[in-house]
DNA sequence: GTCTATATGTTGATAGAC
DNA sequence: GTCTATCAACATATAGAC
């Protein structure tokens, strides 16, 4: 949480906003132009710096990408209501908004592929997304669990499952399906998700409705 | 399917044997000391080899990388009984031989790792792995849906969703938590899949068991 | 078939002018 | 605060000796 900030005094304040402009410029870029390789140079020239002009507001190439993706959940987390660690999130929202992330992420490809690939290599301890990355992945989860049990109470959701462990599989999948969805665009993967939503539903027992994802391949 | 061989004729059977031998000691090599960065030279000095020399038997380096998951995945279909195109898996040993491959992988984390890196570079369409990527879904859903439609003809696994999905899900789950696993090792892959499966199950209805998968943070 | 040597490229990071 | 210039480190791939 806490940035590793260089400046002491003086243009303290021009600094972090300017890095703020940064992250967010390359954001859209990212976003919109893909991802490829992902070198200090490329994101330079995206975003109107050079190499070391960029590495003046970031340490080391892998913290500026790991502040790229926290900015990132920033921004969704506004948007779509997600991760608070006070779980203020109620049970209707977070289907849908769990569901709106994933929809999301349909459009920024670069995005998804970034996270993925950061994802991969902060499977190292030593990386600097490392940290990020596990108290992500607990925070989410945390935020999960804390509504599933409530709709089990509610007898929106099957019991036969613990919620951590619930929680744990609908991060996979999320996780899984950008995977297979970089491999084949055509994966649906929101429609994928809601389709498990429903499938783990105990009512719709005669009414079957939602049970169908997309079918790409 | 279709190996890459350069030699004609000559020693073109030496060749091949020497191939599959680097492949196996290379499986070897990077299943139980790891897998970081991944360049030739470090595969080359654990087979044994220069880097000119391991070169020889491949064309590029993704090509060998590409090689060593195919071989990968071909000693795991034999010990598992899965991926075979013909479908010829019964129920029952699915659930088990699909925990079976989770269960090994957590005991061979260069290979998961080499694995879930090459499957998001290989979302290029130009990667070498492409190909391998894709019909190896692909072939894994067919076969798991084949499996599930039987088993929600016979009521072992709920009907609230179509096969295709539901195989879409179960290999989406697999990859997430390998990545889950990477960063936090105490993760319990098996144990998850499992209790998704149990909670797919719509017997034990009365009877729960199951239900409960591993749940390290 | 395997090696050494090397061509060629790219990267992340730093030094120092302005 | 931003640039140009430069660095060392490493990668893959190839050429050619043995």
């Amino acid at each position: 949480m806490a940035d590793s900030r260089k400046e002491r005094r003086g243009s303290y304040a021009k600094g972090v906003a300017k890095r703020e402009e940064i992250l967010e410029r390359a954001l859209d870029v990212i976003a919109r132009e893909g991802y490829r390789g992902a070198s200090i140079k490329e994101l330079a020239d995206a975003v109107g710096l050079s190499q070391a002009g960029l590495l003046h507001y970031f340490d080391s190439k892998e913290e500026l990408f790991t502040a790229i993706l926290r900015k990132r959940d920033e921004i969704d987390s506004a948007g779509f209501g997600l991760y608070q660690p006070d779980g203020s999130v109620s049970s209707g929202d977070l289907r849908a908004g769990y569901l709106g992330v994933i929809r999301h992420n349909a459009d920024v490809p670069g995005l998804v592929h970034l996270f993925a690939r950061l994802s991969v290599d902060a499977s190292d301890p030593d990386h600097a997304a490392h940290e990020f990355f596990v108290s992500r992945g607990q925070t989410l989860r945390e935020v999960f669990a804390a509504v599933i049990t409530k709709q089990q109470a509610a007898g929106e959701v099957t019991d036969r499952i613990d919620p951590d462990v619930l929680a744990r599989v609908f991060q996979a999948v999320a996780d899984g399906l950008q995977v297979q969805w970089m491999l084949e665009p055509d994966v649906d993967m929101a429609g994928t998700i809601d389709a498990l939503f429903a499938a783990l539903d105990p009512r719709s027992d005669a009414d079957r409705n939602g049970a169908r994802g997309g079918e790409a391949s």
